[in-house]
DNA sequence: CGCTTAATTATCTATCTGGTTAGTTAGTTT
DNA sequence: AAACTAACTAACCAGATAGATAATTAAGCG
């Protein structure tokens, strides 16, 4: 990303892109943990050792510097999907992969998860055009795997729209709970709650794919 | 200072336990939709109807309003889930049961999704002894009817945990993307969006099962 | 009836918070 | 080096908000 204020900016002076890098890491970290209304401009600034009137300089206010950050992280988590996926192969492989990368991708990075979950929650990410085209997007490509598969008759028929609200569901949740779960694990000292990333997302490429075959042999 | 919350209240005058429900009602409403940090006290009395300092004396403060809210809501789920699946039976179906009755449930009752996750999201609820008590016994439920199916042969091996997981995942997830898509649906008119609860749990019941099957005929 | 206490209201306050603005500093350009 | 502009700071402010309390009302009870 170079273009910090959108239009023109030819040079930049100081170290301009760097203060609004450090506010979206703040921003990422602070709005992911503690929501929007949460979270307050003071306690970014602060985070991002910069003043506050930078925000409003580079973003506008909360809200821009909310968008800025939300947007970045599914840029992020999708760009990385649509890296390590190729569109084209053996379906079961194809979709097994996208929902095993998927879920490595977001575990790695827990804010994805919280920020979409936020946004959900309050009733507002339909209304930012962006990552509903992006959202909708990635549900088409699930979509359009599970159709490949079912043309060469290695699925049965399921909803292609459930089938990806269940993946991204479990994924999702799986996501939200890992430090939780980890902390508790950790704490009580129950060892058998301790999941890692991998194994689960082995897991629920072998559950989907099991459950949506008709039964000859599955990936793993 | 007498409490006059939690413990006796042998006597009521006028419309105490009224207003005390008035009260969690508003407060299961905007929690779960503008959270805790976004919901205000003078909010939550105006619409109960009821004044602020009503709050205070029943519940102490903005905290213990929530934390009631929280913990009706889960028991009134998990109690009703209770109540629907015996604990007794052909393992696939009690776990069919089971995946379909509380995906229906807590389809029909949103503000238990979003109240759930909120407090993942927050990191609070498995410091709250209630919730995450009562959260870890319905992960027991899950396995042990697991380990029932395993033990008959019924199932392939998978981590009970990971199952749980993806299972209450799929059924929040879908619960909470609900009223959006349905938004979405309308204002759009992609009618080929538009998911029911019902089918849904079928769907997912179906998934799980053929998942975790070793091959014989499942239920739906 | 009159006392006691639970239930309720009106009102206050200390603090926080998002946003603003006037002014300062440091690069760039000519 | 002077003019210019992007980057940045310090300080302020109006409104909101959680919490507190003193006063008031209604209900039970002897």
């Amino acid at each position: 990303m170079s273009d910090p204020s959108a239009q023109s900016r030819p040079v930049r002076r100081r170290n301009a892109a760097l203060t609004r890098d450090k506010l979206m890491k703040a921003g990422e970290d602070l709005f992911s943990a503690h929501g929007f209304a949460g979270t307050t401009l003071d306690a970014i600034a602060e985070k991002a050792g910069v003043n506050k009137a930078m925000i409003r300089y580079y973003f506008g206010d909360k809200e821009g510097l909310y968008t800025a950050t939300l947007e970045a992280i599914i840029d992020d988590v999708l760009d990385q999907l649509g890296k390590s996926v190729p569109a084209e192969g053996e379906p079961v492989d194809a979709i097994g992969d996208f929902i095993e990368v998927f879920a490595d991708a977001i575990i790695a990075r827990p804010s994805f998860s919280r920020m979409i979950l936020r946004d959900y929650l309050d009733g507002d990410i339909m209304t930012r055009e962006e990552p509903a085209k992006k959202l909708r997007n990635f549900m088409e490509t699930t979509r359009r795997f599970y159709e490949a598969g079912r043309e060469t008759g290695r699925f049965r028929e399921v909803d292609p729209h459930m089938l990806h609200l269940s993946i991204v569901g479990s994924a999702i949740f799986f996501s939200l709970t890992d430090r939780i779960r980890k902390a508790v694990t950790r704490h009580q000292g129950m060892a058998d709650l301790e999941l890692e990333a991998a194994p689960f997302a082995r897991h629920l490429r072998r559950l989907v794919l099991s459950g949506i075959g008709t039964g000859e042999d599955d990936g793993g």
